[in-house]
DNA sequence: TAACTTTGGGAGGAAATCTGACATAGTTTT
DNA sequence: AAAACTATGTCAGATTTCCTCCCAAAGTTA
């Protein structure tokens, strides 16, 4: 049932090592987790952790605001493409339940 | 030319982090570190720091101590498996060195 | 029996991280 | 233009995480 998320989405990564494999300050890297664009999960202890998803995804971040756009406009074009990619994921289940539903098959494919 | 090698084999992974992964104790990764069954990086300051690859290694080991078997034989194990795949990576090289040469060839395949 | 293996646990210290605050140079809004 | 906001640096003090070294102990091997 719990997809086994793989090794990109894992989160456990501490921010120093985030630090050194996008070249972002920590102050950078909490900012923007502040402003809602990254969000870490927490140890026990309340250190922050990571996946290399995040820290792709925080290089993407870092190319944006060289361009000069800001965080909030950051957040609105994640935001749209996840919009996007939920509907997708939502056309594609319908019609997987719908086969389910006429031929009783089996999981994907 | 170095191979970027995938998420897998990052050393991006905190003692701590690892203990939760595995379900060892620091103690023990500390331990199969010492007894050379495992080679964690270190950062700036000293702290090891481990990738997936080391993680799925040590959950080998603690079944194979679980078995009652001995580090040292472990390790016996590791490094005939690791000749052996030395060697096979030195044949596959040899014969795509005598294809680059009659042929020219670019790369793999 | 002596030596080795494996693991726990503690002491003391150093490294890494946390939050919160103040500062500042730009930018945007009113 | 004044006020508000953005993005980042930096510092302090506290907490967490990690380090090495050491002693102990139960089990195993030589």
């Amino acid at each position: 049932m719990g997809k086994d998320l793989s090794y990109k989405d894992k989160k456990v990564i501490t921010i120093g090592i985030v630090r050194d494999l996008t070249g972002l300050s920590e102050r950078q890297i909490r900012y923007y987790e502040e402003r809602k664009l990254i969000f870490p999960e927490r140890s026990a202890g309340g250190s922050r952790k990571f996946s290399f998803s995040d820290v792709e995804l925080l290089m993407d971040i870092a190319n944006k605001i060289e361009d000069g756009v800001q965080t909030h406009e950051i957040r609105k074009e994640m935001l749209r493409e996840q919009k996007k990619q939920n509907q997708e994921d939502i056309r594609r289940k319908m019609i997987q339940g719908q086969l389910n539903a006429q031929f009783g098959m089996r999981k994907n494919q």
